[in-house]
Formats: structure tokens, C-alpha cells, sequence
DNA sequence: GTATATGCAAACGCTTTGCCTCGTG
DNA sequence: CACGAGGCAAAGCGTTTGCATATAC
């Protein structure tokens, strides 16, 4: 609750209704959001803000290092998540579509080394894993089943 | 010249100079390209094909495992290149967007793991470095001193 | 009271699509 | 000669912007 206003405080950011409603749905998803998600989960809550508004607040929220911004390869358009847990990279089900945070990146000693290998400054990287969720690899299994039944 | 005919003849794609023209420059250039930068290289040199082509013809390359699409975050849009086999992954300048593959993956042991501690199949990977290359560092230090002197 | 946020609709850039014609195999 | 490929223009999608109004401080 004072934890939205301590956020905006810090950020110099006036106390609104819908940025309070953007950051609380920030703060209760671990997964990254589009914009829209964002928008649906705010009038899901019967709070009809405008889509606009919701860009130009994460535009805000990211200048200010509250939130984070990722384009992830293979989905088109930007997600955030706030910046302060950092799901950096994800599993992503082929099948289903949804996404299991992973939260360390088993990058970080090797990014160093190879950087300073090939004179590269490395400023980034991306990383995801496609695969099945269990969810998924039980319905291919009943879905491979039935085929051979008939 | 014959390389080009080769490559759609695998693909099962008809020979045409519109894909003739696009191959070209994907063979002559180390660098992620957009569609649009593909469309005005075949420009300057005289040829006026439709972007609809360019993009159509990407699409196509792609799925026939000749070109690869990447999505370089703080870019917006899609980058193409041509896909080499053993270029599993890559440093991308974010600068110049030219890569430098790296030969080995330092991923392997660790898919296996994550994927049994979750339950997930895992079917596949990406995995890329962004960055700048030794060049681009370069040409932004020199910018810096010039800044400074004014 | 003043600066900042909001909503709306329109513009945006990049990409895709429909439809009809053209050219390769 | 059939079917895939191309061109053009229009639509699509996610995102951004201009402008007038409303709101926090």
C-alpha cells in the first residue's frame, strides 16, 4: 500500500490512481507484462484507465529505475516487470505460451570472459529456453494416446 | 553467383532476381539488416523491388533455414542475417550491427539442469551478447572528446 | 495556482495481407 | 500451363503524440 508511495515519492512522480493501479499490478505479477496486460488486469479490477496512459506511466517508471524494460525475441512488443526483482531470463512454453521465471542468469562469469577475449564491451545479453511445461507435455502425451487408439 | 542458385534450389523456392538481389546482399554483409536497409542496397544499385517482396522473401528464407531473424532490443524492428551453421550465437554491436560469432555454447550443462528442477521438455535455446565491438568504442570515445572540447 | 497527468483520437513505424497479374519450372 | 512469386495499396498491430481537460501538490 505505502509501499506504491514511497516508489513514487522516490521518483518524483505525483501520487495518481493509475499509477498506483499500474505499480500494484506490477508488484503482484512475477511475469513480464505488456502494456495490455497491464490495461486488461486494471479493468478486470473494474478500473478503466487509458492505454496511453499506461505506456507514458512505464515510460516514466523506467526513466526513473523503478521498472525494466524487455523486448523478448520470438514476442513481438516490449515487457516490463519492476526493477527491483529481476527475473531476467525465462522459460517459454512453445505450446501454451507462458513463461517460468528463471532467477539467476548463469551468464555472468561468462560474459565477462568473453567480452574481454574479443575487445567487446558488453552492455547486454538475452536469454531464453523454449521447451514443453509439464502442463503442456501431459496434453501431447493424452493428445499421442488417442492417435494410436484408433 | 552459382552459390545464390544453390541456396534456393535446397529451399525449394523458384529462382527469382528479386531473391537473387536479397541473397546477394545478405552474402555480401557481416551485419544484421532490416528489411528496409535490404530494399535500399538493391535500390542503389538499380533494382526497385516491392518491400512486400523483401518481407515476404525473408519470411520464406527463414523458414527454410537460410536466413535467421533477430530482434536487437533498443532497436525496434527485425534484423536478418544470413544463418551459418556453426554461429550458434553471437556478440551484436548495437552500434554498426555487425556480429562476431562465438563458437562454443556455454549453456549445455546448465539446460539440462534447470529444465529437470522444473519439470520443463526443454526443446531449444537463444542466446546472444549485445554490445560494441572494439570499433564503435572507439568511435564513441572520439565523440566524447570532441564534446568535451567545445 | 501551476505544473503535471490524463483521455481521446489521430498519427506513427514497421510489418502483413488481399487481390490481381506476372513469370518460373 | 499451373502454381508460386511479385507489385501495389490497404489494413494491422503495438506504440507514440497533440491537444484540451482535469488533478495533485
Amino acid at each position: 500500500m505505502e509501499k506504491i508511495e514511497l516508489l513514487l515519492k522516490k521518483a518524483d512522480l505525483k501520487y495518481t490512481k493509475q499509477r498506483e493501479g499500474i505499480l500494484s499490478v506490477l508488484l503482484q505479477n512475477e511475469k513480464q507484462l505488456r502494456a495490455e496486460d497491464i490495461y486488461l488486469a486494471l479493468q478486470n479490477n473494474g478500473k478503466e484507465y487509458s492505454l496511453s496512459t499506461i505506456y507514458r506511466n512505464l515510460i516514466s517508471l523506467e526513466q526513473a529505475g523503478i521498472v525494466e524494460k524487455t523486448d523478448i525475441p520470438s514476442h513481438n512488443g516490449q515487457f516490463f516487470h519492476l526493477k527491483t526483482e529481476k527475473h531476467l531470463h525465462q522459460l517459454i512454453c512453445i505450446s501454451c505460451k507462458d513463461t517460468y521465471p528463471i532467477d539467476e542468469c548463469p551468464l555472468e562469469p561468462y560474459l565477462h570472459e568473453i567480452g574481454q577475449k574479443q575487445g567487446f564491451q558488453v552492455l547486454g545479453h538475452s536469454f531464453e529456453i523454449f521447451g514443453l511445461c509439464p502442463h503442456c507435455q501431459q496434453k501431447n502425451s493424452e493428445r499421442e494416446l488417442a492417435h494410436e487408439k484408433k
